[in-house]
DNA sequence: GCCAGCAAGTTGACGCTGTCAACTTGAAAC
DNA sequence: GTTTCAAGTTGACAGCGTCAACTTGCTGGC
């Protein structure tokens, strides 16, 4: 998990300190392992509790209710999502590799964990002025592509136009494979070409050819 | 709503014929009200049979469970999403022109009716052995899309290849921008832009490039 | 015209959920 | 060593999906 334990304190410190020792971070545990096996509808207060050995009532003295846990997973799986797509891209050896590196490490990201990735753009976390974390968290992987695009444009293998504008295009055709696969609307093609991997790249090169620029026709 | 009445015989027959007359067609009516006012999570068993005004065991004489009535909702939505970009591509006047009108019909669809939409293909009715129903309608809308494609080769402007495989990377285009938009990730972007239909309009245009043959670099 | 049969709808209950008020526990600060 | 207060527990409430048992009232067969 990205985020530290709740304090700043040393470890050695809070160990043992209080009846549970670091409660909510054992909550968040849990709550992640919740997810990923049973999606968010099985994240409840009282499974959550009862998995960390605690009371139901024990959850209410570190977050407010249960969106509030569900929000601070989409915080961490965001900035998680972030920080892939930021190391594909400083893996790759030039802008255009970048580009389908963030690509395919995005679908990656959401195929490993698909019921976090729901959970990051679904509407159980929909207030987004409720969570500003949240959004600030997917404005920050957002940054990673549009970063990505205007290197791009600087070496020349991008075409002109504002970088926000080109990336939300860009962005949606990756988001939407993404969503296709992990919703099993498109399991048949992925049985065909190869695994989802194989989906993604295709969708990538695709949508690649809009970014590229256009010689006069 | 698209599914008729339940039953062939004639209305007049049917009104008054039993304690409620045709339950099952309130039922869906009450489901689809609460679905676009609150969301899947307002689609209660209780909260419909309230709005219907009878008990709350009531539904159960005509559906399974809660699941199986959003799947109707799916199935139908569906059924009307595909209907809506049939009629987008009949009225253009070159396949170009359709490939557009129907994304463009397609985030439409999604942006008057963001609960549907996110139900269509959301994890509510995520098994889909246990609906081939709703599986089907998705089919269908997507033949729309892939013929529009095919047409579009026949007419030289959508370059070669499987318009299977063309079809699915300027869906998830299309299908990401709807999500991105509805799950309000691209606000800032829409109020910058023009309304939600002006940023489709960018990204089925970028998408469209994808599509387009590509002269011999 | 009556009666049996059966689909349709009701009532009441079960265990589950999120949430809260009132209470107890135990570490820390003076 | 006492006080204080955060942390955790207990018990309760309303609402949920679901089911078994019961009632209602239309319909087809005599």
């Amino acid at each position: 998990m990205r985020q530290a334990r709740s304090s700043g304190r040393p470890l050695a410190k809070r160990q043992g300190r209080f009846h549970h020792g670091d409660l909510r971070w054992a909550l968040l545990q849990a709550a992640t392992q919740l997810l990923d096996r049973d999606g968010s509808a099985g994240v409840g207060l009282r499974a959550i509790a009862r998995l960390a050995g605690v009371s139901q009532a024990a959850p209410y003295r570190h977050f407010a209710d249960r969106e509030s846990i569900l929000a601070v997973l989409a915080e961490n799986g965001l900035l998680a999502l972030g920080d892939r797509m930021a190391a594909a891209a400083a893996r790759a050896s030039d802008p255009a590799a970048a580009l389908a590196a963030i690509g395919e490490a995005y679908v990656a990201h959401a195929v490993e964990r698909p019921h976090l990735y729901r959970l990051l753009f679904g509407p159980e976390v929909a207030d987004k002025a409720r969570y500003p974390a949240v959004r600030d968290a997917g404005h920050r992987a957002m940054q990673v592509l549009v970063d990505a695009i205007a290197a791009g444009q600087r070496a020349g293998v991008v075409r002109a136009g504002d970088p926000a504008e080109l990336a939300i295009a860009h962005w949606a055709a990756v988001h939407g494979i993404a969503q296709l696969i992990i919703d099993g609307v498109v399991a048949e093609r992925i049985a065909a070409s190869g695994g989802p991997a194989a989906v993604a790249r295709l969708v990538v090169r695709q949508a690649w050819e809009g970014l590229t620029p256009r010689p006069a026709r």
